[in-house]
DNA sequence: TCTATATCACCC
DNA sequence: AAACGGGTGATATAGA
């Protein structure tokens, strides 16, 4: 007989599934074992490795009668793609929903398999025990017989736990939603499958004279002050520098001097001769590689950690994933021969959002103008109605920050820092912002206090924020426009991914796709198609642009704010070069 | 020598 | 009291 919870899932079948598989940064996972239980029946499926890559289906049904629940789907789905398997159609993923019933509060146990478990007043097997198991897993093979029927067992227990799990956390689990969710880690599984093409012998060449690089670059500069031990700046030669050269330095509340690039710029002014060292700190922050996962096959992939954020963000991680290293490495991009990238993002995707949401006429003109914040401008006078970026840029930067940091909860003292001016010029830029958006104010000051008031805030599709103890009011006022943006990310993924878009990667407003390029604009052409679906089924049949940035191969792709950074440690590798040579 | 903490910088 | 949302992570120093 099947617990009562599971009486709540309308499906005949329901599918605990859980796969072991080895990693190695980059590559994509070699599945070593399966073991699945159908919940109603209670029959039990185990497949070793071997046989596993046999079989050219799952040993359980995918189809829309089958339910398939895991506890990180993503890595169930990944052992799929490698083993060119279907995607389930209906996917409830445990480790969402837990992560969903906490967010915003800690978890009792934190997020893991085992910590749902007790959250849920379960035991669990020993956390020491799955280490060693997981470590054996990924020693690799061969396994002697009885280490694989010791992996096999602990992949049962596994199952079994979700097996115990489901019926409880069923009874609170909102079906269609959890559904939406387990439907993007398919997505995830198919993005992390294909990664981000790089230019893997450049990649090679950089690691390899990395060292000579960051010392080479060092040297030329600190011989005039004599601050550096190797690549390491320290405080005290600092100090004395400062000292013989008499120079005064601001100091943290704590009382340690600050070693901000502001305070670099801000002392800069009086003393020149500091220019050079805060280039060589600035360029010295941006090196940073060493971690990139790349495969065999100069794939940058990672995992995304789906829902990592509270707002429902991937939360992947920044020294592995290419597009969290600084912008200057996404040089490092670039199409295989005969294909095409895109990077094609929403444009002003969360004002949009606040605007469609709120229903404020004025927002939802100034983003259907295609510059909200020259259009702001111009909607209080401040720039004449035939005003351009090129031709009131100054005005535009001031009023971007105005309408950027009004989604962040800024108040006027930052925004005066921000934009140069006196806080009584700030303070009227946001009572001018809160005139002209009475209601994009009124709705979002009511969506905190209900969320002050109940103790939760939704997404439209339901992820939802658990409102702790010393709430951020900023949290809260953000939430409705990241979190939204979240979901319309997540949908876009599915609705790509499904419809066989190669998705490179997802850049919370951005995606990156790959296509040989002769199909490379019929992509492009769908993803923003799928992009802009996504944002109506969100915001209830408003639509947001898109942009999308093409590279083509030979050419890599250039992020302008990496320019200069690029040609100089292309310049610098140009040096080592021929100091072999 | 290892770890914890503070600070800083990067991304959207 | 602070007053810019969500993140990851490297670095430098202090302390165990």
């Amino acid at each position: 007989m099947a617990p009562a919870g599971l009486d709540r899932l309308p499906y005949p079948r329901i599918w605990a599934v859980d796969f072991e598989f080895g990693v190695q940064p980059g590559e994509r996972p070699e599945p070593v074992c399966l073991v699945a239980r159908e919940l109603r029946s209670g029959e039990l499926i185990r497949v070793w490795q071997d046989e596993l890559y046999r079989l050219d289906r799952p040993p359980y049904g995918t189809g829309p009668e089958d339910l398939f629940v895991a506890y990180f789907a993503s890595a169930e789905l990944g052992c799929h793609r490698v083993l060119g398997w279907p995607m389930p159609e209906r996917i409830l993923d445990l480790y969402v929903e837990h992560k969903a019933q906490y967010n915003g509060v800690p978890a009792p146990a934190g997020y893991g398999l085992l910590g749902a478990l007790t959250a849920n007043g379960l035991e669990s097997i020993g956390a020491l025990e799955k280490q060693e198991m997981r470590a054996l897993v990924l020693r690799g093979g061969p396994w002697a017989e009885s280490e694989q029927n010791a992996i096999l067992g602990y992949c049962q227990t596994d199952v079994d736990a979700l097996a115990r799990l489901l019926p409880i956390m069923a009874e609170r689990i909102d079906l269609p939603r959890a559904l939406l969710r387990g439907r993007y880690m398919a997505a995830v599984a198919a993005m992390e499958h294909i990664g981000v093409p790089v230019d893997l012998p450049l990649l090679e060449e950089l690691r390899g004279r990395w060292d000579e690089l960051k010392i080479g670059l060092v040297e030329k500069i600190d011989a005039d002050y004599r601050i550096y031990e190797g690549t390491t700046f320290k405080l005290d030669r600092f100090i004395d520098y400062l000292t013989r050269s008499n120079i005064a330095w601001p100091r943290l509340p704590s009382g340690r001097l600050s070693l901000s690039d502001e305070a670099f710029r801000d002392r800069g002014r009086a003393h020149p001769q500091l220019g050079p060292l805060r280039g060589l700190r600035h360029a010295l922050s941006q090196m940073r590689l060493h971690e990139l996962a790349v495969g065999h096959d100069g794939r940058n992939r990672v995992l995304l950690s789906p829902f990592g954020s509270r707002s429902g963000r991937n939360t992947p991680s920044n020294s592995k994933f290419i597009f969290g290293s600084s912008a200057w490495l996404r040089g490092l991009i670039r199409p295989p021969p005969g294909h095409g990238l895109a990077y094609v993002d929403w444009s002003s995707q969360e004002i949009g959002i606040a605007a469609a949401l709120s229903g404020d006429l004025r927002l939802i003109d100034a983003y259907q103008s295609g510059d909200p914040y020259l259009t702001f401008a111009k909607q209080i006078g401040a720039a004449p109605s035939d005003a351009t970026k090129a031709s009131h840029k100054t005005v535009r930067d001031q009023f971007k920050a105005v309408v950027l940091g009004v989604n962040y909860g800024m108040a006027e003292n930052t925004l005066a820092d921000s934009i140069g001016q006196p806080v009584a010029a700030a303070r009227d830029l946001l009572r001018r912002h809160r005139e002209t958006y009475r209601r994009f104010w009124w709705w979002a000051e009511s969506a905190v206090d209900l969320a002050m008031s109940q103790g939760e805030i939704q997404t439209i599709f339901g992820w939802p924020l658990r409102v702790g103890m010393e709430p951020n009011p900023r949290t809260l006022l953000n939430f409705p426009m990241q979190a939204n943006a979240a979901e319309m990310m997540r949908l876009a993924c599915c609705l790509a991914t499904e419809r066989g878009i190669q998705v490179c990667a997802p850049v919370h407003d951005a995606m990156l796709i790959c296509a040989p390029l002769d199909r490379l604009e019929a992509d492009i052409d769908a993803m923003r198609a799928a992009m802009a679906e996504a944002s109506r089924v969100v915001l209830d049949g408003f639509e947001l642009g898109t942009d999308a940035e093409v590279i083509r191969s030979p050419d890599r792709y250039e992020d302008p704010r990496g320019a200069v950074m690029w040609a100089t440690v292309m310049g610098l590798l140009e040096d080592e070069r021929r100091v072999v040579a």
